[in-house]
DNA sequence: TAAAAATACTCCATAGGTATTTTAT
DNA sequence: ATAAAATACCTATGGAGTATTTTTA
């Protein structure tokens, strides 16, 4: 069986003539009456009396044209759903971002996407970096935003941008009164607060806190940037945060710089390597650069 | 777009893997492969992610899975529906008869159709010859059983018995007392009552009553055979009735043969020249004769 | 007789096959 | 290194064409 076939039969079926369907077709006549008639033997049963002044169609035959019918309906409503997506920028697109960076980025972008590419529906995810890689690969996601890897996944990477990490301290801490960027090595014999196990920004902060000679400060571990900001700014101690988390003037908190070498860390936009939404992700990428 | 090309689609879909799927289908994985490839290419639109470890459907293959599978299934359904009516003698007939014959005939055929072709649904109708062949040329009866005409229809006929017309008169006519057959000249002279308009049996009796030298009663016109039976035995008169009407004992009424040349009429059933139910109708017309 | 479907054939597009290469983990 | 999909190329089925015949009202 074949789907031009069910055509031809409905075709006869409403035209109830085999010229006239052959012509509606854009086929010969003799084309249209072969097919039928194979679709005939194919099943093996007769659809359609045949005389040269009437056609007739068995009780099968209209059965079967309910039938045809419905999958010529369903075959449209295929093409139509291809037809719709044939808009790059259009459709679903679902991302996710690491906790550390979503509440900082997202203000910034998605104004911005809403309005440059109005056909596109946005779906957001806040996860941490195992979770986002596995639901990516998994096809549930089309692209996440996070801090680069030293592992290497099968997946593309496009940058986004660079962020350097800063020193949050209390404002009451005498280091705060300090205008000009800080080294690294004024963390030594510190206790730094952390984020939880499984956040990707604690094991970028503990590196660098062990080269520095600091050490995490065992009694706390925040569930998220904003507690840990909390933290510092009732005075429970200091803590290393991006660059975008400093945005916001925090009451009785100071961020300070580092001098150079600054710790930083290289936001990425990742997807699978043979992502079929590439082209989306491309241009989003550029404004997601372009944002920062 | 192509039946085919869906079933590989969503054997793809259910195997997460091109080359299984392809085993599935009993093609080569690069049948399968270019199958796809062209469908996409088709629809203009990507609907799975390759690549030699993983496969992912795009949201759209996802969708356009679910419309193939219904596809699918509709498909089967078709040829479901052919499959069943691969006995020639099952399924529904639809059998058109005329009144002065089906009340007479039914129960005579009925229990044996039922006994020998219990595959049969047997659907029956009760109208008038011309009223009959109208419903067989539009193709919602299958088989209508009539008096052969003198005009030649589009139809093909297995005649199935000749029955002769008997003379029904009242017990009390002077002529009922005879007991060997009639000549036709008795009805010389006589009024004889008829059914109304439209029955092909007032047609016949008009017939044999015009060379006869008789005439119609003009009080009277009876809509069914069962009514002028009814009025032959209260004494309005006389008729001519088939034989196989004769078969009842009604009280009053004495049924007489005509002596050679005996007035008759040819029963047959006709269909469509180009009926798809020829062979089952002509097993049909068979067991009727038989049954006479 | 005329209109419409069926038949007879030819052609070529394409579904399908085999052998091989490419790809990605 | 290996398993799986893609590519290259060939074959053959069958969908479509034209010319003609058959059918039937």
């Amino acid at each position: 069986m074949n789907i031009r076939d069910l055509q031809y039969l409905v075709a006869v079926y409403e035209l109830n003539s085999f010229s006239k369907a052959a012509q509606r077709c854009y086929v010969s006549q003799p084309t249209l009456s072969g097919q039928l008639k194979k679709l005939e033997t194919g099943l093996g049963a007769r659809l359609i009396e045949r005389s040269t002044r009437k056609i007739l169609f068995t009780r099968l035959g209209e059965k079967v044209v309910v039938q045809a019918r419905e999958i010529l309906r369903l075959v449209d409503h295929i093409k139509d759903l291809a037809q719709e997506t044939d808009d790059p920028m259009a459709g679903d697109i679902h991302l996710g971002l690491i906790p550390t960076i979503g509440p900082f980025l997202l203000p910034k972008i998605v104004p911005k996407i809403g309005e440059r590419y109005p056909q596109m529906k946005l779906f957001l995810y806040e996860l941490q970096t195992d979770k986002l890689i596995r639901k990516l690969l998994e096809g549930e996601l089309d692209a996440i935003v996070l801090a680069k890897l030293d592992w290497a996944y099968p997946i593309g990477e496009i940058p986004l941008y660079t962020e350097k990490l800063k020193l949050a301290i209390s404002s009451s801490d005498p280091l705060a009164s300090r205008k000009r960027a800080v080294k690294l090595s004024v963390l030594d014999g510190r206790s730094v607060l952390m984020l939880e196990d499984g956040h990707c920004l604690r094991d970028q902060a503990m590196g660098v806190c062990f080269s520095a000679g600091a050490k995490e400060d065992q009694r706390f571990q925040a569930t998220s940037l904003d507690t840990l900001l909390h933290m510092v700014a009732t005075g429970a101690g200091t803590t290393l945060v991006p660059e975008l988390a400093c945005e916001k003037n925090l009451e009785g908190i100071t961020f300070l710089n580092f001098s150079a070498p600054a710790p930083s860390r290289d936001i990425i936009l990742a997807m699978r390597n043979n992502s079929v939404r590439k082209p989306a992700l491309e241009q989003l990428a550029t404004l997601i650069s372009n944002s920062i």
